[in-house]
RNA sequence: GCCGAAGUGGCGGAACUGGCAGACGCGCCGGACUCAAAAUCCGGUGGGGCUCACCCCCCGUGUGGGUUCGACUCCCACCUUCGGCACCA
């Protein structure tokens, strides 16, 4: 094969596509002697046409995936479609003739071209896509895993209700302060009778397993802990005055119960209506009530939201001293959150003082602080810090952090109370009134109530013709050949559900199915998921650090707990890249400021687009976008090109080793070759760094240039084999075509991509002389070229003796000499 | 308000364990090639000073302190930007 004089990007990467694809190149067996290595990239939603941050995220799970297979493992890349979803709905709404369907295979369709334009080394075989019925018979079968073991239950709540979307929303996909995640609608209330997933029974598994998560980025890590909000305190039971009724607080302050003043009830907490039954303050406190339903969450949250409230006329007793305090309801008391009601400790809660400064309740302290006197009357804010208990009775003198466990102690004892955890985390509603997502596999039977559809019935099929209407309820309702069913437990008349599942679900699992994707007897195959899993690498955006992350390791332990695998987490390690940005701002159409990847591949290559996104930022960071930046790494590859393709006749004749002991130009030649190897592998594996690895193989080249530049009598043919082959070799995971047309271009048979990681030399590292650096008092003044491996000494010896050295410090005191062998001499004189 | 990350040339970024700040790339300047241009190749390029050729000196990694022979790197205080959470009892 010769090779053209010029780097013809479009014939050399239509060539190789097709021969890859001819070849099942990427194609992967299940089992394999050689160690697993599952690298993955989160699935994309089809949304229409890659987009940049798309490029970035399968550039560097395919530079893992091909440096991986080229270092001997048996690498997993797998890639498919997250198909279900509003867009395709949405889309089908507004233009009327286009079905969901229709429109998802569509997009997968280009956007699966463009991958394979892109040179990603996927397994296509492997290929899913949710909305597939053999991959939701599965996400359906799943769900009736979770509703067997009670994980899955109905009941009517408040609920977040987007009614742009026209749907419910998870708690996890309401952002800031109460907008849908998704369209950046204001999030409503509303009472629904919907599916949830007990993800609270694993709250504390997913906290403590955090722990076993050390290769996930930190930040990540708290993000979760944070959302999952462990706290850990007391409940207490507050019995109401002249009535048979109890409130229960939760309090991570037990020790200032003493110091209780008054009540406070969420608004729309159940008891409210009974306390103020009959009373002088009914109609006021409903209207105030209403007032603050009414108000948006947005509102109610806000940062500088006044907190307001009212007394109800009932009074409750403090368990501990008898003593009745006054029962208010407030806006700035969650119903969601431990138990609806707050017992006010004015002098140790911020917002409680706050609040019972405003409506002159009474401050009572029950922590003195060491070397401090409080005092009510004069307290400008709250002391929530350590100290001594006060006013508390038999607790007095305590320590608080010991009254905490002495006081819940105490209430255990007396049958007031107990010890208890709360956890801001909230169950997943997984309920959506929409077309486009996997039917939840229910019935209802007037006769048998809620039955799960058996699982020889699945999937239930998601009926092709339905109108698209933003009703609010799912289209599915309006479809009677799918409404109406026969009850599977009596045979009689019944309904099917026609909520669909949240899309949060379908990709809760689909790394298992990666494994097995055409099993059709089961969710996957045991064995192979038990060989592939965990994910080794995973790769996505930072937006999913929470939802998808969260729900995948809910879902992994449900299915360790059912035996379905046997690992615990589900991504060993984690990835999050940044975002792309074209001048400062992230891309969006509004912006105007999207760069299409398709012209930019259309005008370069994907080989060059992919250098680029890998070479101008890390892959954590934010990469700003440069049309000049991709230029310069187009003008690299050609330089490159110029710099093999002639030598496509002269390499294939080189000895691949140089002979005996190398000297001059050729020794340097070699060990800038083998320095190159050794940091690009570990800028890849350890660092992930591809943009030094990047700029490592420039300075190669760059080398390479210099030393085209000596006289061919001086050079080593074996040499400059060895360099162009390591360009290569190194050159294969970033630019993966034009890698490939030079490798084979110079006479090697078989794709570069089969061949093994190069390994550096540490013989070739050695330089026999070093530089060292001279600082007199911290300052560079001069360099001394010395052989390797003097001893300390007399490398100080041949510091003192240099001429600038000896002027520098003449007539001053050498106070002291700081060396680092190999490396630097600091004189400290004066 | 709380939690987290980041501030380095004209720009993207590098400096891995406290040891030559600015690798690599872009841009810019100069040279070679050319009738000319593009492309390419070679060289220069943080700021300031100086007998602006050589040498040499000073300043310089958001700000102000500190530790150290030596600090982009460690410590304290602060400023700015970005991301997450948002009355969590």
């Amino acid at each position: 094969m010769s090779l053209k004089e010029r780097y013809d990007f479009r014939e050399i990467e239509k060539k190789w596509r097709q021969r890859w694809a001819e070849q099942e190149l990427y194609a992967v067996e299940d089992f394999s002697a050689r160690p697993k290595f599952y690298c993955l990239e989160m699935f994309p939603y089809p949304s229409g046409k890659l987009h940049m941050g798309h490029i970035r995220n399968y550039s560097i799970g395919d530079v893992l995936a091909r440096f991986k297979t080229m270092q001997g493992y048996n690498v997993l890349h797998p890639m498919g479609w997250d198909a279900f979803g509003l867009p395709a709905e949405n889309a089908a709404i507004k233009h009327g003739n286009i079905h969901p369907a229709d429109w998802t295979m569509a997009n997968i369709r280009t956007m699966r071209e463009q991958l394979k334009q892109l040179g990603v080394s996927y397994d296509w075989r492997r290929e899913i896509a949710t909305c597939h019925p053999g991959y939701y018979k599965w996400t359906q079968w799943l769900f009736l895993q979770l509703y067997h073991r009670g994980l899955a239950y109905r009941k009517k709540a408040a609920v977040n209700w987007c009614p742009s979307c026209t749907t419910v929303l998870a708690n996890e996909q309401v952002i800031g302060a109460g907008v849908c995640e998704r369209c950046k609608t204001e999030v409503e209330k509303r009472e629904l009778e919907q599916w949830f997933f007990k993800i609270t029974d694993y709250a504390q598994r997913l906290l403590d397993d955090l722990q076993l998560l050390t290769g996930w980025p930190e930040k990540v890590k708290i993000m979760q802990e944070n959302w999952i909000g462990r706290s850990e305190g007391a409940e207490i039971r507050f019995p109401v005055a002249g009535m048979n009724e109890e409130i229960t607080v939760f309090t991570t302050r037990p020790d200032t119960v003493f110091g209780v003043t008054y009540m406070v009830l969420a608004p729309e907490h159940p008891l409210v209506e009974k306390l103020i039954a009959g009373r002088a303050q009914a109609q006021a406190v409903r209207s105030f009530v209403r007032e603050v339903s009414r108000l948006s969450e947005i509102n109610r949250t806000a940062a500088d939201a006044e907190k307001t409230g009212l007394f109800t006329g009932a009074s409750c007793l403090n368990p501990l001293t008898g003593e009745q305090v006054p029962i208010l309801v407030a806006n700035y008391v969650l119903l969601e959150y431990g138990t609806g009601a707050v017992m006010g400790v004015p002098a140790h809660d911020q917002r409680d003082f706050e609040f019972a400064r405003k409506y002159n309740l009474p401050v009572r302290v029950v922590i003195q602080p060491p070397g401090e006197e409080l005092d009510p009357a004069t307290m400008t804010e709250a002391y929530v810090g350590e100290g001594i208990m006060v006013n508390s009775g038999v607790f007095n003198g305590l320590p608080n952090q010991e009254g905490i466990r002495a006081v819940i102690k105490y209430l255990e004892e007396k049958g007031l109370g107990r010890g208890r955890v709360n956890y801001r985390l909230r169950d997943w509603l997984i309920s959506r009134q929409r077309y486009w997502g996997a039917p939840i596999p229910i019935v209802y039977c007037d006769r048998c109530g809620i039955v799960p559809v058996p699982e020889k019935d699945l999937p239930v099929m998601l009926p092709y013709d339905v109108a698209f209407k933003p009703t609010g309820q799912s289209p599915l309702a309006d479809c009677p050949d799918f409404l109406h069913a026969d009850c599977p437990a009596c045979g009689g008349p019944a309904r099917r559900e026609t909520d669909t599942m949240d899309t949060f679900m379908c990709s809760s699992w689909y790394y298992y199915r990666y494994t097995s994707p055409r099993e059709e007897a089961a969710a996957w195959d045991k064995a192979k998921v038990d060989h592939w899993l965990p994910v080794d690498q995973y790769i996505g955006g930072v937006e999913h650090a929470i939802l998808h992350l969260l729900y995948s390791r809910f879902f992994t332990k449900v299915l360790y707990d059912l035996g379905l695998v046997s690992n615990v987490e589900p991504f060993t390690n984690l990835l999050t890249q940044g975002m792309v940005l074209k001048d400062g701002a992230k891309m969006s159409k509004s912006k105007g400021n999207i760069v299409s990847p398709e012209e930019i591949i259309e005008t370069y290559g994907a080989d060059t687009a992919r250098l680029f996104i890998l070479f101008a930022a890390p892959p954590e960071r934010d990469l700003e976008w440069s049309d000049q930046g991709v230029e310069g790494c187009s003008r690299f590859l050609n330089r490159v090109w110029r710099l093999v393709a002639p030598l496509a006749e002269e390499l294939p004749a080189a000895p691949s080793i140089p002979a005996g002991e190398l000297t001059g130009v050729n020794r340097e030649m070699r060990r800038l070759t083998h320095q190159t190897i050794k940091k690009v592998t570990e800028d890849i594996a350890v660092r992930f760094n591809f943009n030094t690895a990047v700029s490592a193989i420039m300075e190669l080249v760059n080398g390479l240039y210099q030393y085209r530049e000596v006289p061919a009598a001086d050079r080593d043919p074996a040499v400059l084999r060895e360099a162009v082959e390591s360009l290569l070799l190194l050159l294969a995971p970033f630019a993966p075509f034009i890698a490939e047309e030079l490798w084979q271009g110079t006479g090697h048979r078989g794709s570069i991509h089969k061949q093994s990681w190069p390994e550096y030399d540490p013989a070739a590292l050695v330089e026999e002389e070093v530089t060292i650096v001279v600082q007199i008092n911290g300052r560079v003044r001069d360099r001394v070229v010395v052989p390797r491996g003097i001893s300390t000494d007399e490398m100080v010896d041949r510091v003192l003796a240099q001429p600038r050295v000896r002027q520098l410090t003449e007539g001053k005191r050498i106070k002291k000499v700081i060396p680092v062998p190999g490396k630097l001499v600091n004189i400290v004189a004066s």
